[in-house]
DNA sequence: CCGTATCCATGCTGATACTG
DNA sequence: CAGTATCAGCATGGATACGG
């Protein structure tokens, strides 16, 4: 019984399902600072560790742990390590996670498409 | 030169693109606590101010305050204030703000069909 | 009715240093 | 190479009390 899609809302709105509903889940996962982009670039191809600390310039090791750890937690990334010397890990996503990249891509043209309208609201000429 | 979308991303992504991506904007924006909810009552009917404080059963006053503050701020609601005694102020979505409702079901349609796949991932059988 | 002001707990984020 | 450990700053969220 999640919020958003059609279905009518119960009055009042029970402390209890806002805290269970999945599209709150979703977007609180999605909305921190680095998930979408790590999101993206596995979406373009698998990546290493540092390969992806590379690619993001100003992401620590730490964030960057952190990150790739909670999107593996959610079933949304693959995590596969090699064991060489030095060790080798592979970080991909899912088949779950490519589904999300979609949705997410809608969010993104929305962005794009009214982002200066945001921008000129805060900012009044 | 925002992400997600089909542009490829420079590499590496300069901190200062980050910073200022829209769509890494706008799901932030979106991801806070009550955000999504609020929006998502406006987008039914407006409502003033403790009618929806009456509608979502845990809120405080402060974080609604703040909530819908910040939603004004970036022109998604519209704020009306009438001169009665006591005074009434009513909130709605403006145009902008019902735009988002579309990408918004998207990612909510998301949410429904994957959330128990996320959940199942993370408490594994 | 519609907020503000204050205080406080918690969590996110980053910097730095260290390890198998 | 791919992390972990520790510490600190700032933001988010909530409780309570007060004001126009």
């Amino acid at each position: 019984m999640p919020f958003i899609v059609g279905t009518p809302l119960p009055n009042p709105v029970p402390a209890e399902e806002h805290e269970r509903c999945p599209v709150t889940a979703v977007l609180r996962r999605v909305g921190d600072k680095w998930t979408v982009l790590v999101v993206v670039l596995l979406g373009q191809r698998a990546h290493r560790f540092n390969e992806l600390h590379r690619a993001i310039e100003d992401i620590s090791q730490r964030m960057l742990t952190r990150t790739l750890r909670g999107l593996v937690e959610d079933g949304l990334v693959h995590r596969e390590v090699f064991p060489t010397v030095p060790p080798s890990v592979q970080y991909s996503l899912t088949p779950l996670g490519r589904t999300l990249l979609e949705p997410l891509s809608a969010l993104a043209s929305w962005a794009v498409e009214h982002g200066d309208e945001i921008a000129s609201a805060r900012r009044p000429t």
